[in-house]
DNA sequence: TTCATACTTCGATAACCATCTAATTGATGT
DNA sequence: ACATCAATTAGATGGTTATCGAAGTATGAA
């Protein structure tokens, strides 16, 4: 029975991670640009910011990591998706304070 | 008429700030337990955390820096308050992404 | 005025991390 | 198979900053 039952489920995000994430304003600021599209590619992410393509992986990998975004190979692209539902629960914590 | 009013009245939080100020766990941490009491003094806090005097003077003024507590000396001591209108503000802002 | 307490400021150090270049992996097209 | 393009990884470097100890500044008490 329970248990197991973890993975769309609570999952409980980590705030002082995403704190940490967060603290880098490049790194905020290029969560900003994907949570205003539906679906970005790390090509188009990248025309928007002044950083080499070994950069933009590096944060968006930290991103992925914190639970903030998905990350899905698309042939040779990427296509970066906002997880809401993360971002959500994460305001939820900060409401609690 | 207007311009002069923006003493008690917007501000407009620097999110950026906050983010890098809460970037740093301990911080978080401290912050955290300020808002949990109403009014807390510096040396409350420090038997806390396992940090010298120093290294709180510093925390605290990072906090104060970005509107998030108030410091106000009161003889020998320093009172913390939580200035709970910004931490709204902020997480008005956060949620508008 | 002298002492002790509470905090701040200064200067130095160490750790962390954003960033870069270069090399690598992986996928698509010729 | 080869070339090209997208992205990741590896390694190095520089800047930022959390932290400390020590010296400085108030403040209140003796």
């Amino acid at each position: 029975m329970a248990v197991k039952r973890e993975s769309a489920a609570k999952a409980a995000v980590d705030v002082q991670a995403i704190n940490r994430a967060l603290g880098d304003p490049r790194r905020f600021e290029i969560l900003q640009h994907i949570a205003a599209g539906q679906c970005v590619g790390c090509s188009a992410l990248r025309t928007e910011f002044p950083i080499t393509a070994a950069t933009m992986s590096h944060h968006l990998k930290e991103l992925e990591a914190v639970g903030l975004v998905d990350l899905t190979r698309n042939g040779k692209f990427v296509d970066v998706t906002f997880r809401r539902m993360t971002w959500q629960r994460y305001l939820a914590e900060l409401k609690k304070l």
